[in-house]
DNA sequence: GCAAAAGTGTTCCAGATACACCCATGT
DNA sequence: ACATGGGTGTATCTGGAACACTTTTGC
């Protein structure tokens, strides 16, 4: 039981988690088991313990949620209407991550709770304002794609050019001409040749590229 | 007094309050009169109340200390490392805020502290983490100014196309071109003639301008 | 040999940059 | 008349956009 002189706010963290597969920007989602919008899908996310920072509570959010860590995790807003949550007040700083599809290793299901990825265009009814949420990351991250290394972070440790021009599309939703794309991605200098060659089906084998600074994303003029 | 079966941080809001005078980027400051970081210059801040959103937590310190209201306010990020502040867990968003010189008179100072205006390179040493806040605000404006009208927040409601060149010049730090700028500026259509003039030294009169939505910050691309 | 994806250059256009002189006024 | 800041146009450069065919492989 702990006591204060003035009241005081819940804080959380949200993340929205995205990852590139099957051909969609896809979302990680949990359905509530708990009691305010009960059986409804919402963000990952919990309340910040009094020894970690923020970026820390994220973190652990994101890797009990997937079990993933080590990924790419940007803050992205701060929350807090005061009704926001029926309980009480609760002020919630939302991050968002980008994960390789290759990592990605859901976990067991954590306090039963259903897990799971759903495409940005089959989203279902989300609890409190995390529709509002998921808009506002997912044009963080379009806008992002145009000026940052940001989408490298969707790459597993070694790719194709087609596979890069691949995530760029999904997400912009919108066709990239491939001479342009080559150009303008390698004119930034920030993926090199591995040497090696992927070899898959029925045809010319293609180059395999990897990020120099993995984890770094940088801002492109 | 307030009891909670775990324990909960503090959220306050702090403002970054922008504004362009006498030829340089000034930011206001308050000196500290209470117990941490007493005497040391702060930016102004405060608890976010129970019934008031973020935003108009920052809006309402915002008023406090300038006096000024219905200007431009954005959220910039929000800092909660356990040990910020050693009184206790401290959780801040922090906003910024652009004021235009016209606008800007100072209240009364409030519980006796003083206040004061500080140019960016003349800036005294600050409580708390408030050195970073600073840094990343300023870095936020300088980018904002490239694809986005808030420059426009700085001008009184009419204005010369040199009085803004100025604001844009001092506060990217570089020389521009005049005709360039012209030419820049009015191709976003923002803002229009007055049909007035403006006409104070020994010189040719110049054309005065306004905004045509004012408080609106739109992206440019 | 054919289907399937990988790879590769040139032309064109628009927006940014560099740059210098005349204009209207107050004293 | 002169000092002061206001106002204007053109040539050039650069980065993005459009666009089609050849190459290498598996079957």
């Amino acid at each position: 039981m702990y006591q204060y002189d003035y009241e005081h706010p819940a804080v959380t963290t949200d993340v929205v988690i995205f990852t590139v597969r099957e051909q969609c920007l896809k979302l990680l989602l949990i359905k509530r088991a708990g009691k305010p919008f009960k059986g409804k899908w919402a963000l990952p996310g919990g309340f910040v313990a009094m020894d970690e920072s923020l970026d820390d509570g994220a973190r652990r959010e994101l890797e009990e949620e997937t079990g993933v860590s080590g990924v790419y995790l940007e803050q992205l807003y701060t929350l807090g209407k005061p009704d926001r949550d029926p309980r009480e007040r609760v002020i919630t700083v939302v991050y968002y991550a980008l994960i390789p599809s290759d990592k990605l290793q859901l976990r067991a299901a954590t306090d039963a709770e259903a897990v799971g990825w759903f495409g940005m265009d089959e989203l279902p009814a989300l609890a409190f304002d995390h529709d509002e949420i998921v808009k506002m990351a997912e044009e963080r991250l379009v806008a992002k794609l145009d000026y940052s290394t940001i989408a490298f972070q969707f790459m597993p440790e070694v790719f194709t050019l087609s596979e890069l021009q691949d995530v760029y599309s999904i997400i912009l939703q919108e066709e990239i001409d491939k001479r342009n794309f080559r150009k303008w991605v390698l004119a930034m200098e920030s993926i090199e040749e591995t040497g090696q060659m992927r070899r898959d089906g029925p045809h010319r084998p293609a180059k395999l590229y990897r990020v120099k600074a993995p984890g770094k994303v940088e801002i492109i003029k």
